[in-house]
DNA sequence: CAGCTAATTAACTCACTGGTTAACTGCTGG
DNA sequence: CCAGCAGTTAACCAGTGAGTTAATTAGCTG
């Protein structure tokens, strides 16, 4: 469990930098060597370097040799904690409105059983945000 | 477009501190002030205001004046881009493999029409890595 | 073998992040 | 009004991250 957060803290701070998301873009479309990668960007050699060195200790890509180079893989299976954490928490959001919805609904049929505003908690859940 | 680009680099950086991804999980559960967030953490006050800062310059959270409570509320809206971003490249993952599956069943077809190797490019196609 | 190319490692700089303590603002209730 | 609570701002420190240049490893090729 505390693993599996060190695995999202990599994998999020991994996608947390625009350079390492492009390599992941450009992975996603076919496996390149790291000079392939490094060409559209104003970057040193070393500098990408860093970058995949970052991206593979999350598991997000692997690197076998070939030759005097070293393709890149992305390995899309890292994404799914990621992904799997953030649908995660979309959901428990969504549950929440349904369950507010609901009791808006409760309340509005029967004017009458208010339990008092909680105090401090939950202070306001008024809000329109509900499109997407 | 370079405006969305940073708004995916604050929100992954936002989601890659382990105290911030529990505080979005407990504001998924309900609005809560700043005292309420910072029960469950070793840290100081201003230690958690700070994350809080984090998280409303990347729109994930919001905060109103309640009396002397800033009560926090989460945007879900904001984690639409960082799951869109993934779920795309998962995707473009997943097509790419459709195709190379169809070029394999084409090639083992008819093994004759060899294109030669690509001699830089794409050194490795070959990988075993389709579980998921 | 000599030399070229691919890529990494080493060592360093600079900026930023995460955390602290101390001081401050703003509101409320006695 | 003032004591006190909720929260933020300021100033500081240690650690990390992104980038550089220079040197190094490893494999191919003439």
């Amino acid at each position: 469990m505390a693993v599996a957060q060190d695995q999202l803290d990599a994998t999020f701070t991994a996608l947390a930098d625009p350079t390492r998301r492009a390599i992941v873009a450009r992975l996603a479309r076919g496996d390149a060597t790291v000079n392939e990668l490094a060409a559209p960007f104003d970057l040193t050699l070393p500098g990408i370097s860093k970058h995949l060195k970052v991206l593979e200790r999350c598991g997000l890509i692997s690197r076998t040799r070939r030759a005097q180079f070293r393709p890149c893989h992305l390995e899309a299976g890292a994404l799914d904690s990621a992904a799997a954490w953030i649908e995660d928490h979309r959901r428990i959001w969504a549950e929440r409105f349904d369950k507010l919805d609901a009791h808006l609904l409760e309340i509005q049929r029967a004017p009458d059983s208010e339990p008092g505003p909680a105090p401090a908690a939950r202070p306001a859940p008024a809000n329109e945000r509900r499109d997407r």
